[in-house]
DNA sequence: TTTTCCACAGCAAACGTTTGCACAAACCTT
DNA sequence: AAGGTTTGTGCAAACGTTTGCTGTGGAAAA
């Protein structure tokens, strides 16, 4: 028999369908008699539900979509650890869409999520959406959405975050607790609101500190070889700056690459301090001091968010913005 | 209204169903006339066609599953980026179930392909697995499977991995053509058939080589912490090494640390080479040589195969071993 | 004019479940 | 012993499509 279903077991047991189905799920309303009859030979025939069947009857899809810029090597990996087991902790299954960064491709992927019936949906935006309009379709049929990591400003659902301002605050403070005065920065894509806030967040506690702040001592990159050569610009300032920091991993790797490239010892020439989930500043030696956000927590904090408001236990848009602390590795 | 179906826009234009559908599918037997009515009042009602029906009808769900050990940091990326890219430009979608290299999960894992109907599944085994016998759900009912990096040796299914042996041959025979004769390995998880395959190269190839092998000089360690620690005691090892060889990033990374910990000098104190993708050997200055294999090819050429299978294009099982290059960068 | 054929549209069944309702038998009530 | 309630099962519709078959009107062929 080619995949027995329901009705094969219900013709085999002498049974209406109806029958075999409440058996199967345990309604109180069949005898324990037919429930086990029918769950042995269920058993026996090694049955399991076509899910495509259930999924048209009860009108979802058992599915949560992860739609993503792309995969990349830092911040994702363990977000989507911790968003995959959520998720299947919860009986879910998740869809994985990526978007390169393309808003063409991010419109597409609300399309999938629209025709699948995703019962949820995760969002870290392209760096190309300048705005939410494209989730309309979604956000009109009522599918609960949760913004993470890469949001815009918006009222109307969840999003999990860090504290970008505080995050830098607690990095400049760190440098200049240890005296350093003449810092450089590296940013990444001034695209995102999240470059633009960490920015925003490095300048502002500059002033507080009263440490002039110096254009030709940041610079924007978008990937570890960008930030390599402005690194090395930066560098060549004057007067030279004592201490990096850095607000992603990638541009983390950059600078270091660019330092070991001018032979000069971390932190006695130059000191280091980077926003980093906590891996990539192991590569080196000194370990890199850095600001840690766990790219983990925000990944299960973001599914927990969305469950909720699947469940209807969440009404009201909720904005985590999750802590962060000074991790002390001897790059400063 | 609440949802379109295709059912409304037959009763608003006074047409079957049927007729609906076929125009919407470009069926000929429907007149050009009829199609136009059908597909612009569908254009206007914002008509997305429900995927659920469609895939209860057709007995199909354009599911393609990712079975994986876990989310990790160097190899995977890739590799997802590569299989999500391929999968979604052939109108499926990709749902990721993670092991955490446990076989209970697994064995879960494969059973959720089966209720879920997908098309096809590709898989890179959890480290406990030591057979193959719990993806016999799937292969029964003619699931088309492919294995990819972390396999078992078997017949029925295709795989692609890259060629082991060849892959340590290119990598000892660089480290000797440099004059290296006393070269430390480190290796990963013992368990696994691409570690015992990467070890059984390597000594194969000290022996054509005419280099001693020395059991002191290698080690076995999970992760970079690990492989840090080992990498330390080899050090210290009399003779000196004058090389390392990591069959991993990890390790690569777990190595690197060791040396720096140790304030030596690379190339000139000692050498290094890896098997990478080539993304953490840009991590360092000097740049890591190594033995590049491409995770985005074996992903690519994964999913290819799937596809292939799915499409009976391809019949009996291929087993795709990728090339890989040396790519030199200064650490040798 | 009659026959043949084709283009187009409708009918109805099917995919495998779930679930509201009806109904029979058995069990309590007074 | 008549009525009411519970317990277990069956019937049939529904979820939204797709598709083989049937049927009609009209054009082309004979």
């Amino acid at each position: 028999m080619n995949r027995p279903t329901i009705t094969d077991i219900a013709r085999l047991l002498q049974l209406n369908p109806s029958t075999v189905s409440r058996a199967l799920n345990n309604h109180p309303d069949v005898s324990p008699e037919t429930r086990t009859r029918v769950q042995e030979l269920a058993q026996e025939l090694g049955y399991a539900p076509n899910q495509l069947a259930v999924n048209l009857r009860k009108r979802h899809s058992g599915l949560i979509a992860l739609l993503v810029s792309e995969m990349n090597m830092f911040f994702n990996p363990s977000v989507f650890r911790a968003i995959e087991q959520e998720v299947y902790a919860n009986g879910y299954h998740l869809i994985i869409l990526q978007s390169n960064n393309t808003l063409i491709r991010e419109k597409q992927n609300v399309q999938i999520c629209r025709q699948l019936a995703v019962e949820g949906v995760l969002v870290s935006l392209a760096s190309e959406a300048q705005d939410l309009s494209h989730f309309a379709p979604l956000l009109d049929q009522k599918v609960p959405v949760v913004f993470f990591d890469r949001i815009l400003p918006q009222n109307h659902s969840c999003s999990v975050t860090i504290d970008d301002v505080e995050i830098t605050r607690l990095a400049v403070q760190h440098l200049a607790d240890k005296g350093h005065l003449r810092i450089g920065g590296l940013f990444g894509d001034p695209n995102l609101t999240i470059t633009r806030e960490r920015f925003r967040g490095f300048k502002q506690v500059l002033q507080e500190l009263d440490i002039p702040f110096e254009e030709k001592h940041i610079a924007f990159a978008q990937d570890s070889e960008q930030g390599s050569q402005q690194a090395l610009k930066i560098m060549e300032q004057q007067p030279a700056i004592t201490a990096f920091f850095t607000m992603s991993d990638e541009l983390m790797v950059g600078a270091v690459q660019a330092i070991e490239q001018k032979r000069m010892r971390i932190p006695e020439e130059i000191a280091i301090i980077g926003i980093s989930d906590g891996f990539a500043p192991e590569f080196y030696n000194p370990k890199i001091t850095h600001i840690r956000h766990s790219g983990y927590e925000v990944g299960a904090e973001a599914a927990r968010l969305l469950l909720g408001v699947i469940r209807e236990e969440i009404k009201d848009p909720l904005h985590v913005q999750l802590a962060c602390r000074l991790v002390e590795l001897g790059s400063v």
